[in-house]
DNA sequence: GTGGTCTAGACCACC
DNA sequence: GTGGTCTAGACCACG
């Protein structure tokens, strides 16, 4: 599991913790039944207070991707990864119809948007060829 | 020009009416050296605190979309409106290539997100046919 | 509105701030768009940390009690009673259901049970008559 | 003697020992004088730390229900089944009585909650028959 | 003035 | 050792 935090960053920590314990979790990264690490650990790597990590593991509980196991910290739920998944491509999905809602209510043609859209593709597909599963 | 502010939105209200006043400098609503509502007016208007006015006019001076001709209130800038203009398409198409590639590095096939992608402009087409330039 | 906060009591703070304000809402002593005291107001009122009152008016919001406007501090949600009304009825079904389920489990005679039941009722009725809508 | 923990749930693991006990002691399934296992046996059963067992024994003997005879552990104390099972009774008709008074005073009808209170007792009959008397 | 975030350090219950 | 709660005090963005 990897967690990096940009402290300059406008959103908040703790969010920026959920956020990527979350994508861990969607890409497989964090398997379900799979210990995290403790408030305090975790506090001392990323070199912030416990109680950011707190908070942020509580709301990831209340997310239902973590539960705590009685005095032996925190484990990934069992049906995280799905709800996880499905969650990250709802939002992107939103994401993605409200760009485009905003572009063409700005006066873009459709077709400049496709090609915007397709030149992403291709970007992302050069930096990692098809046939590549080594994420 | 219409600007209509939602207090209860999480975007701050001063960058609602800057993007307003943008959107209107894009589309026309607000032609070159047209002038704009005072600070006390448009906080009058809109019934909100003259600061956050005050504060979104600064805001569009740094941008060059506004100027101040001493003693005659605030105008929009000559060449505002090109500038909105490109700005607004650049902004929407990183938006759009940001989007994608959350989309792919999620694992999202690119044919899912293509459909995405053309229901939402199909949707936008719907409520507003081609050949409608009423905005 | 009333708010008393007994800290030697096991429960958090937070929550009992939390439960008497939806129950507040609930019985109508707060209604939808009255403003409830900033966080630094109650927390001088009660003599306790805002931090606290900030954790109740945060799990307040997520459960759509209470809306923040815009620096204008929080308000109570307009759906909210209804929402607060039916929660709470649900809960206290199904702690009705809870204790009898555990009553019969543990050999209690169904009359038993019933005699209990309508012994708290006849109490509950002297101590509060019917028709006394002094609530 | 039948106990099973579930770490992942709320309530102290302690606790649902001294539960499971006081029940079985009240149901018979533990008669007075019999022994009951070791704090290190039961902690292998069931998987958990040994000071956990301790806690819930010290807790049963303060309450009466076990006694230690020098050197050859603990057993069930004599008057134990009468005292637990009076005990619960007593606890079982005041929860009764007290989520009886929040939902009056939660404004629900009483014949609503009676409603709620019978169909309780139906819902536990079709689970197990009267005459049933296998627990 | 408002709420939102973060830190530092403390105490507690549980295992 | 674990998480959960609370306090005290600071800083920031917004209006």
């Amino acid at each position: 599991m990897l967690i990096s935090i940009d402290p300059s960053n406008g959103t908040p920590i703790y969010e920026q913790i959920v956020r990527q314990v979350k994508y861990n979790v969607a890409n497989g990264s964090l398997v379900g039944g799979q210990q995290v690490p403790s408030v305090r650990d975790l506090a001392k790597m990323l070199a912030i207070n416990p109680n950011t990590i707190q908070r942020a593991y509580q709301l990831l509980q209340s997310d239902g991707v973590l539960e705590t196991v009685r005095g032996r910290g925190q484990h990934v739920a069992a049906g995280a990864k799905r709800s996880c998944v499905s969650q990250r491509a709802r939002v992107i999905h939103d994401e993605l119809a409200m760009v485009v809602e905003e572009g063409l209510q700005a006066g873009l043609e459709p077709a400049e948007l496709r090609e915007s859209f397709e030149a992403a593709i291709r970007r992302f597909n050069r930096r990692k060829p098809p046939g590549d599963s080594s994420a």
